[in-house]
DNA sequence: GGGGGACTCACTCTTTAGGGGGAAGACATC
DNA sequence: GATGTCTTCCCCCTAAAGAGTGAGTCCCCC
């Protein structure tokens, strides 16, 4: 999907915050080999931008209003395998990152890169490189490495955090209160936590988890 | 502290978002009446920004790497009370805007405001008046008007947060154990939650606490 | 085929959490 | 003075959580 000038990079950006928006912008400014074509303030937006104008590089929020940016990412690839899409994301540490790197995200940002970085960054995604924001990358190593919570776990904890007991928790998985107990050891285990409380607090911080 | 040209307004722009920034200097490029004079991307290169350049007005973030926002606004208006202080802030319903607004901040803009929003918000800084985002001073009404959850409880609250139990909530606040059970009972109530872990989620899904 | 997870279930045990009620002093507000 | 909230503390009780240990079935990978 090559852009109306071969020399220039068409790039489109979905983020639901103008500022952060008009940052990209700002950046991008002056910069002779590429202009934003086409801005999204959510993932619907976001995919029906991408079907008009095809840019050669999308930058794409991982928030978004209506859906997750993974989400849009899918949809979009499903359409246009060849699709250029550099995850922004604030948090260091986001285990959302692994999942769209999976799904074929060209790489990903954090959102405090510098202006430098963006600018090699969609250059670099144009060319077909993966781009990792250094940073990111080493959590991302961190998290990989470290002790993962297995679905299952991760249906237990997201139940802890909505106030369900391990009794309840059970009925709703529909297996036995012990089952839940066992799965919970093992989450306090993985994530060195001293209770539930902590392991939601916990997992919410290192990104495993969103609320 | 008048800026030295008394017809522009001059702005300082905290935040440890590079992007953002740009995003800020973006929307301001171009109105003649405001001139951004620095940036900080933390609470102590903002105080030492502020006593050099004496800006009309001050965009300053609630979440920096060094201190909290409140605290750099609190070391700045103990030396120059007139300073003008806008709170930008990410997440609805904030309760530290409710802090802020208490000591002393000119109002406090979500950082999703439009390009209008923002210029006006400065100007009817400079001005003297107060603003509030619209999104964000309804959910204001809403905290306030709603069970705010006392100091003490929140205190209860963060250390249940960091995985103590009710006998090391105890020993840390040098109280019983029984009235940290029973500040535990009116959290619990308050936020209509059922147990320690969805009192701490439903505070933080709330902007009630941080974690 | 063996090792290692993941998922399941069971048992016992101690500690903890949470619900119920009551009460007192401090302090501000009306 | 009365009202109300915050903070502190006490009693009771049941239900739940968490630690320890063991064990069975999968399934994948080496």
């Amino acid at each position: 999907m090559p852009s109306s000038d071969a020399s220039v990079i068409t790039v489109l950006v979905v983020d639901d915050h103008p500022l952060l928006r008009d940052g990209v912008a700002f950046v991008l400014t002056g910069e002779p080999d590429m202009r934003i074509v086409a801005n999204a303030h959510d993932g619907r937006s976001a995919i029906e931008a991408f079907r008009e104008h095809r840019p050669d590089v999308t930058l794409m929020d991982l928030q978004l209003p209506d859906m997750s940016g993974i989400d849009a990412m899918r949809v979009i690839r499903s359409e246009f395998p060849a699709a250029c899409i550099l995850i922004l994301t604030t948090y260091r540490g986001d285990v959302q990152v692994a999942r769209a790197l999976k799904q074929g995200a060209s790489g990903f940002l954090l959102k405090d890169s510098l202006r430098k970085e963006l600018r090699d960054a969609i250059r670099s995604a144009k060319a077909g490189r993966r781009v990792l924001s250094p940073d990111a990358a080493s959590d991302l190593a961190g998290y990989m490495s470290g002790d993962a919570l297995s679905e299952r776990e991760l249906q237990v904890l997201h139940s802890a955090a909505r106030g369900l007991g391990n009794k309840q928790i059970a009925a709703e998985l529909g297996v036995s209160e012990d089952t839940v107990k066992s799965h919970m050891k093992s989450i306090l285990a993985k994530l060195d936590a001293n209770d539930r409380t902590h392991a939601v607090v916990t997992a919410v911080k290192r990104g495993i988890m969103q609320i």
